[in-house]
DNA sequence: TGTAATCCCGACCAAATTAGTCGTATACTA
DNA sequence: TAGTATACGACTAATTTGGTCGGGATTACA
């Protein structure tokens, strides 16, 4: 439960390599399931989606592939898993959904639509960039995330 | 995805309504199913779970059900989806999993631990009574969390 | 003692979601 | 034009989740 699905997984591992091998013109799917041994055709589908939301950019053809389309670090793992899985909320309710509707009935949905929203938030905050250099560089000194704690209270 | 089962969403509700009846001796778990809704017999298993973990009391026999065995202070949402969904990690790997075994190929499963780490915290840090008293009293005043956020570098 | 209410628990089935495959069309390069 | 690659939708398979059933054990009380 409260798992990161494979694609996205995939996505974000995919992206990191990208990032990883800056010196290619475009990596093709292929390549980079290889490089990881999971499915080339199930990354295709993932890095298309990641294409078409920007991110990526793609060339068809001989030496074609993938290459990233924005630096590395103006991209969010948040905006990977979003536009691989859709529009995420920890809840089956939220804002916009068919889910249970308890409604009025519900009085746990607004602190839990809190939670969902710092764990987005601390998603965004995380950048390929930081994947890549997985030797953690401090980007937010101090506690300028304050507002992401006041969920409890 | 990175979706609540519903199973957590119910136990935190029984959890919260139970909070909000410290008069009754004993709710059934058809009240409490009852009074949301919800299907009696699954709600019925997770409440044994929730006490098995030791966070309710049970009372078998007429007049008998549930009751909170510790102050809805020092129940946090963390407990209650570690007992019902059990041990919970955003990627499919994670220490002591059988998951996706790409183990050093992936330089991703780091940080992603460490968001992890992050979710669980934010989860440990509401508390039933959180949920119950809905308005929101804070809790964690300043910014007492700040290790909470350092996951980023 | 007997009965009704209730918890306990494992096995089971059904629905939903996720993972992965296939087939075909299209684009690009040499 | 041959070969390599992306693009995309439909399909199937695997896994997870949601929910049900049935039998058994406790307890209260008449
Ligand atoms: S139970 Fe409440 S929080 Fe959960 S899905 Fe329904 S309305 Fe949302
Ligand atoms: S790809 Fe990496 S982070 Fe994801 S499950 Fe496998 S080892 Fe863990």
């Amino acid at each position: 439960m409260l798992k990161l699905t494979k694609k996205a997984d995939y996505g974000l591992m995919a992206l990191k390599y990208l990032a990883e091998h800056p010196e290619s013109p475009a990596l093709s799917a292929k390549d980079v399931a290889d490089a990881y041994g999971i499915p080339a055709q199930l990354l295709a589908k993932i890095l298309q989606r990641l294409t078409k939301a920007g991110m990526l950019r793609s060339q068809a053809g001989i030496n074609g592939g993938y290459a990233l389309a924005k630096d590395a670090r103006t991209i969010s793992a948040y905006e990977v898993i979003l536009a691989i899985d859709g529009p995420f909320f920890i809840t089956s309710c939220s804002k916009g959904a068919k889910g249970c509707e308890l409604g009025p009935n519900c009085t746990i949905r607004e602190p839990l639509a809190r939670v969902n929203e710092t764990i987005a938030g601390v998603l965004k905050s995380i950048s390929i960039q930081d994947l890549a250099e997985h030797e953690s560089a401090p980007a937010s000194p101090g506690c300028d995330s304050k507002d992401l704690i006041t969920l409890t209270g």
